[in-house]
DNA sequence: TTTTAACAGGTTGATCTTGACATGTCGCGA
DNA sequence: TCGCGACATGTCAAGATCAACCTGTTAAAA
């Protein structure tokens, strides 16, 4: 049930398509709540069936401009305040450090340096939509900025801590008998 | 197909019953990759009929001990090796940080505070994981400790950011002409 | 002018996940 | 000895999610 509140907070900011609504889910909302346009377009139709948005134009290639209804607005204010939130994270990438130890130590290490490639990425995308966007047009974008910043330092976090990692593996983790990750160093 | 991953790795390290996995699910690897029970139970039998896992023993009350083999570790290994990671993350308590618009600066704030409390509970977990448990036993655990280690960084994180957030929030961020939320203060 | 890539909207089937239901065991305290 | 709570294993239906398929449009490059 979150997709549809990642949509009805979008379409209040401002009113766009499945289309553009897709490409959020791929970057900015997507970083929290991932969606592909297969799952977008059905719901768009169940919000407007419920009244929750409405179609406001039209494009060009069948283009459609949805927006949030007043309705809407008050769903996903009673779901903020009626529903409890659900603290779980699901992150892959992360369970697979679980299972490092099944590599030798070279290829747990180019696994670490390819992890650690990807994070440095997603680090400069946030720090580049921060320097972008105008953050202070709406109260739904400044809202938005609190959880990029969130994004930022996530993916800070990351790297430094695959440095971290990279330095325990390096010096003999994975081998049995190998020092003790519990020993914090650099 | 991570669940799956998840239990070849716990029953690499220690023979145990669905029972400990489910907890294990709730709390350490639940952290990054979350399971029910009832997903658990059906695949175990998966596991056990492709020849995965093995059942090793039993104990009182039904408790059926499993235990991963020879070829579950190479099906492990194949995993982490022919297939890239899913870098994706999943987290409802930050998407909804995307809706904090919705609510009066009051109720937001009250609505962060439940929140730094969460993550101030995880965090506390964490530290505490971190000092009970012996790390360096096991291959295994001390691939473990890696992610624990990322768990204890993440919800210092967390709790750091969301006190940024409580000042922005309090200087007015989601009332209309408040602050920058680019402007980073503190 | 043709072809390519991005735009745009959609469906479908398979799989994953959840929450609720269901059953029974064992140890302990009242 | 009675009842409770933790232990322990499962099933099932509903809903969420994903990958793949499908159709058609528009703009721009070749």
């Amino acid at each position: 049930m979150s997709l549809r509140h990642g949509l009805l907070d979008l379409l209040a900011g401002e009113p766009m398509s499945g289309y553009d609504l897709s490409r959020y889910f791929a970057v900015s909302m997507g970083n929290v709540w991932p969606a592909q346009h297969s799952q977008i377009y059905p719901e768009l139709a169940r919000l407007t069936a419920e009244g929750l948005i409405t179609q406001t134009g039209e494009g060009p290639r069948g283009r459609k401009i949805y927006q949030t209804t007043p309705q809407g607005i008050e769903a996903l204010r009673a779901w903020m305040r009626d529903s409890k939130p659900d603290y779980q994270v699901r992150y892959e990438a992360l369970l697979r450090i679980f299972c490092l130890w099944v590599l030798p130590t070279d290829e747990a290490l180019a696994y670490l340096a390819r992890d650690r490639k990807e994070y440095a990425r997603h680090l400069e995308e946030m720090e580049q939509a921060i320097a972008e966007k105008d953050w202070g047009a709406h109260t739904t974008t400044r809202a938005a900025r609190l959880t990029i910043e969130f994004g930022r330092r996530f993916y800070t976090n990351l790297v430094e801590w695959i440095d971290w990692a990279t330095e325990q593996v390096a010096a003999g983790t994975l081998q049995p008998g190998g020092p003790l990750p519990s020993v914090t160093g650099g």
